[in-house]
DNA sequence: GTCTATATGCGGATAGAC
DNA sequence: GTCTATCCGCATATAGAC
């Protein structure tokens, strides 16, 4: 007899990666039954149906989001605001190549919300909490003294932006210097804000 | 009797809206023939399957991919280099809201393409191309003498991001001043690097 | 409570009539 | 060039074994 916490944290666990490299409609429930060892009616017994199961997976996601997102550094001065922003990138980037399935199946989610308004204002919520977090970072240095209050939510939205983007293109397979690119961004966006005394 | 062309214009135009709206798995051949006022099985007289019509709808989608990536004004000065670019973004953030089919549709194909090679393999060309169009874009204006030649490669590769998940993030429920974002990514970029005499 | 066996219906696909 | 008939696979649903 199986552990019925054990069966559906290995249902969750094949859903997500086979969602991830295959996608959705590719990914038949026979083939996540297959892989937990178990007949496909016997998932039909945790999730009402396969919708419910990608539902599922996408609140198990968005918590996780909010870890990834909601990271920032205590101590942010006039010497060190720089690497706090390349070290934020270099970490995003570290973890995307790592593990790239994560943000794989975030996208399909992102479709789906152009079909489904559950997930558009699901994901509106966690994209909106992703661009306050940036912002935060900025009013938190704006706090210290250490950068100018100019158009601080602007350029918060900007870098927030770009950090997204780069996590999605290294899915791809355009190779560019990605931490490069970041390391830009933080430059131009900071020259002329950080106060030097 | 129906005319042939006419009929397979019919299939795409179908094709492409309903994919756009609903997604590849979503739309049944059977809807898109309803559409078009013929049985299912017609469409196979023009297409081997609907992978073969989703294949042949991003052929379509591809060449005209090219066509919006590759304007660029012709004359560049120190005067109007700022409102070139700021001219680039309006332009395709009115595109974006006027005709969001467009990207809803193309981003299924990215999706695809973590799963398929083919997809993958076209897509990195496009991609490849329209970061190359940013640049040539930058080496237009070193050559004219209109900025300098410091880091253009990641600077063109960083307005790029940009300007791509500006568009991306229009389809979303995220409202931000997406135009004020691109300004002061085109500013933070620039400055600097323009030449004043 | 946990699962298997079995049934239904829809969508993709093919053969062949007109 | 389009249609009818038909097949097959998969998501889905339910009955019932243990």
């Amino acid at each position: 007899m199986r552990n019925k916490e054990e069966t559906l944290r290995q249902i969750m666990q094949a859903a997500y990666e086979t969602f991830a490299e295959k996608g959705f409609h590719q990914t038949s429930l026979t083939s996540i039954a297959q892989q937990v060892g178990i007949s496909k009616p016997a998932i039909y017994y945790y999730f009402k149906s396969k919708d419910e199961l990608i539902k599922s997976l996408f609140e198990e996601v968005s918590q996780e989001i909010h870890t990834i997102t909601s990271v920032y550094p205590a101590d942010i001065s006039r010497e060190n605001i720089k690497q706090c922003f390349y070290a934020i990138g270099e970490n995003a980037i570290k973890r995307q190549v790592k593990e790239p399935h994560f943000n794989q199946l975030f996208n399909q989610y992102i479709l789906l919300s152009s079909q489904d308004t559950y997930y558009a204002e699901h994901l509106a919520t966690i994209q909106q909490n992703y661009f306050d977090t940036f912002y935060s970072f900025f009013q938190h240095a704006v706090d210290r003294g250490v950068i100018k209050d100019e158009n601080a939510l602007i350029k918060s939205q900007l870098l927030a932006l770009v950090f997204d983007n780069i996590t999605n293109f290294i899915l791809t397979n355009v190779t560019l210097d990605y931490e490069a690119i970041w390391r830009e961004a933080v430059d131009s966006v900071l020259s002329g804000i950080v106060i030097h005394e």
